[in-house]
DNA sequence: TATGAATGAGTGTTCATTCAT
DNA sequence: TATGAATGAACACTCATTCAT
C-alpha cells in the first residue's frame, strides 16, 4: 500500500541542475532522505515478520507473507537481513531492547517497595501480558533450543537483568521489614512467575477459562508482603 | 499393555518333543506376536518422534529422521498415522496420558497439606522437570497456537484437573488453619506457577544458570505454608 | 485373531484315517477343489481390476483397491500376476477373448446380407455400447500407446478380425446388389465407425447429449444398403 | 520451438547511437520484456507438458520431465500453473481453441456442399489427422472420464459446435438435393465418424496397418452424395 | 496358498535464496 | 535500491512389491 507515492512528490526544484538525465527517477526521494526511508521498510519488515514469527513459529513461516504483510518485495528482505534465521535472531534483539529499556526504567525507589513492586507488575501488564509482546515471550520459548543465540541473547538482556533487579527488590523489603522470607531473595523467580504464567497462560488458554492477571497477581503480593490492611 | 503374552502363555508342554525340525531355525523371534511387534514399532516411532519434535519442533521435524531413529522405514509411519500432523496430535495425547493418571493417583490424603503437596511437588520434581516430560510441555507451549486441539487437550486433561487439585489442596489448607490467604484459592495457579517456570528455566537456561528447582519450590511452600518450624 | 482355527474345528470323524497329521488342516476344501477356488480368485482380481482400470487408467489404479475390491489381500494378486504391467495386458486379453469369440460365433450366412449386419449390430448395441465392454474400449484406446503388447493384441485379435470379417460381408454385398459402392470393401472402417462412435459417445459424453445408437446404426446402414422400403 | 525470435526482430534503430556504455553486454536479449519471456516460458511448459501427456497419459507423467524437456525448473512450472490438474486442464484449453478457430473459419459457403465438406475434410486430414492435434483428441478420449471439466469443454467448444456446423451442412445438402438421405440430419456424427476412427486408428494401429485417410474420406464422400462422376 | 505389515524409491509441491532487470 | 521471476534442494506422502508368518 502507498507503493509509490514519491515519484509525483517530488518537487521539481529537487531536481534542478540534475544532470544524471538517465535514471534520475529513482532518487526523487522526499522529505525523508533514502535512510530514512531504508530504515522505515526495515521496520515494516521487523513488523511484519514479528507478526509471521508469533504467528506460525520460526519454521513454518513463509518470507513470501512477510514480504507481502510488509508491503515489500521478497527480494528486498535481503537486502536488511543475511537471511531467514539471522532476520529472525535480529528481530527479537530489535524488539527486545526498547522493552527492556522502558521497563528497566523504574520509577525512583519512592514509597514502599510493594508500591514499587506493584508499578512494576502493573507496567508488565499493561505493556506484556496479552499483547504481542507477551506472544514474543512465548515465541522465546518456543524456539530458544533451537535458537541458542536467541536463548542467550534473551537470558543475558532481559532474564539476567530482570532477576538481578527483583533480587534487589526483594532485598531491599527485607531490609525494610515488608518482606518476611528471607529464602526469597534466592529465588526471584517467585516473585515474577505468576506473572509469566500470566503471559502463557493468556496464549494458551484464555478461550478456555479467562485469567484476571491483575487479581491474582495482588493475591501474590498479598502472600509475599502480607495481606494489605484495607484503607 | 500386555506386551509380551505369548512367551508365557505357550505351554512348554506342547512343544515337548517337537518334530518340527525342518524350520526350526525361524523361532528366534518366535515369542513377539504380529500384534506385539505393531505394538513395539509404534512405541519406536512414538518415542522417536516424541525426541525430534521436541528437539526441533514440529514444523521442522522431518519424519525421514523419526523413521531413521525409531528404525523403520518411512513408509511404516503411515501405517500408525493418517499425516505428521495427527501423528503430533496423537503423540501428545499417547504421552500425557500416563503422565496425568501417575500424577493424579495421589497418596491418600493423610498428613498435613503442606506434607501432601510437598510429595505432590517431590513426584513432579523427579517425574516432569528437567525430564523429556518436561520438554514436552514446553513443546505444548510452543506448538499450542498452532494446533488447538492439542492445547484444548492439554488444557483438559492436565491443566483444568491440575488447577482443580490444587485448588482443593488449598481449600483443605484454609480450612485446617495451614493456609492464611484464603483469597489464593482463587488462583491455584500461583500455587504451581514457580513449578512451571522452573520446567521452563531447565529447558531454556539451565546451562547459563542451573536453578535448584526442589529448594525453590520449598521457599515457594514457606511462603504459602509459613516457614516450617526446624524441627 | 482366530487365526488357525482349522486346527481345533475339523471334525475328528473327517480326520479318521489321515495320515497327513502334519498339515492335515487346510484340505478341508469343500465342493470346489482348491483349483476352483484359485481359479474363482483369479476371476475376482480380474473384475476388479477391469473396473478399477476403467474408472481411473492403468497409471492412477492402486492395487490396494483391486485387492480390496477383489476381496483379496494384496500379496494374492501377485500369486495371480507377475506385477502390474502383465496384470493389465493379461487381464485385456482374458476379458477381450470371450467378446471376439462371441461376436464371431456369427449366425450362419442366412438371409440379406443386410440383414446379417444389423444381427451384427444389434448384439455389438446390446453387448458392448454402453456396458463395461464399451469402456473397455475405450480403456485400449487411452492405454494402447503405452502398452504396444495390448494395442498388437488388441489389433490382432479383434480389429483385424472384425475388418476382415466386414470387408466379407461387404463384398458379399456388392455380389449381391445389396451394396452399390464398390469401394467400401476397401474401408470396412467405415462400416464400423458409426458404432466405434458411438461407444466412445457414451463414455464421455452420454450425460450431454444422450444418443440414440441404435437409431444412429439404423441410418447409417440405410446409407450403405438404401433406405430400406417400409414394407 | 520459437524460442528466441527477439534477436532478429530487435529493430536496429533503436539501438542507433546508445551511449549505455557501460553496460551494453547486458541487453543481448533486451528486446524480449519480461513479460515475453515469461509467455515464451509459458509456451514451453505447455508445449513439453503436451508432449509428455500425450506420451504417457495424465498420471504417468513426471513433472519433472516436463520442465526439463521446457528447459526450465521444476519450481518454475508452479509459478504458471496452480497444479499438474489445472495444467492438464489448461493446457487442453490453450491447445484446442486455436484449432477450433482455424477449423471453423469456414471458407465462403461457395460452390456445391459436397465441395465444402470436401475442403472441410481436406483441411482436418491436414491439421489433425497424425499431428499432434490428433493425439490431443486420443488423449482426451483417453483421460475425459478423470477430468469432467476436460470433457465439458471439450464437448461444449468442439464437440456441439462442430455436430451443429455439420448439421447445417446436411441440412443445405438435403435441400439442394445433394444428400438423398434426410435422416442424416439426426446424426451428423455419421458424417464425422470415418475421421474421428482415422485419427484414432493412426494413434494406435498405423504400423500394424497404415490407413489412407484421405482415401477413405473419399469413399464415404461417395456413400453420402453419391459417387462423383469422373469428369 | 493367502495374508498384510513393511519397505523405500519415486513424485507433487513448497519455499529460501539468487540475480537479471 | 528494489523487484519478483526463476531456481532446485528438500520434504510429505504414496504405492508397487516383497516376505515372514
Amino acid at each position: 500500500m502507498a507503493r509509490k507515492p514519491t515519484k509525483a512528490a517530488t518537487p521539481p526544484a529537487v531536481r534542478a541542475n540534475a544532470k544524471d538525465s538517465a535514471h534520475a527517477g529513482n532518487d526523487a526521494v522526499p522529505a525523508s532522505s533514502r535512510a530514512t526511508r531504508a530504515a522505515e521498510r526495515r521496520a515494516a519488515i521487523v513488523d511484519a515478520a514479528m507478526e509471521e514469527f508469533i504467528a506460525r513459529g520460526f519454521a513454518a513461516t513463509r518470507l513470501d507473507d512477510i514480504a507481502k504483510r510488509a508491503g515489500v518485495a521478497k527480494g528486498t528482505i535481503y537486502l536488511h537481513f543475511k537471511d531467514k534465521e539471522s532476520m529472525f535472531e535480529e528481530l527479537v534483539r530489535t524488539v527486545i531492547v526498547p522493552v527492556v529499556t522502558r521497563l528497566t526504567a523504574l520509577p525512583p525507589p519512592a514509597g514502599s517497595v510493594r508500591d514499587l513492586v506493584e508499578t512494576f507488575a502493573s507496567n508488565f501488564l499493561k505493556e506484556v501480558i496479552g499483547t504481542r509482546r507477551g506472544d514474543l515471550v512465548r515465541l522465546i520459548v518456543a524456539e530458544g533450543p533451537r535458537f541458542p543465540s536467541v536463548a542467550d541473547f534473551y537470558y543475558r538482556e532481559v532474564v539476567s537483568r530482570g532477576i538481578a533487579a527483583m533480587r534487589s527488590l526483594i532485598e531491599l523489603g527485607i531490609a525494610r521489614g515488608e518482606i518476611r522470607q528471607k529464602n526469597l531473595a534466592h529465588y526471584p523467580q517467585i516473585l515474577v512467575a505468576p506473572a509469566m504464567i500470566a503471559v502463557i497462560w493468556q496464549s494458551l488458554f484464555a478461550r478456555h477459562a479467562p485469567l484476571d492477571a491483575q487479581d491474582m497477581l495482588r493475591v501474590h503480593l498479598d502472600l509475599i508482603f502480607g495481606e494489605r490492611s484495607t484503607t
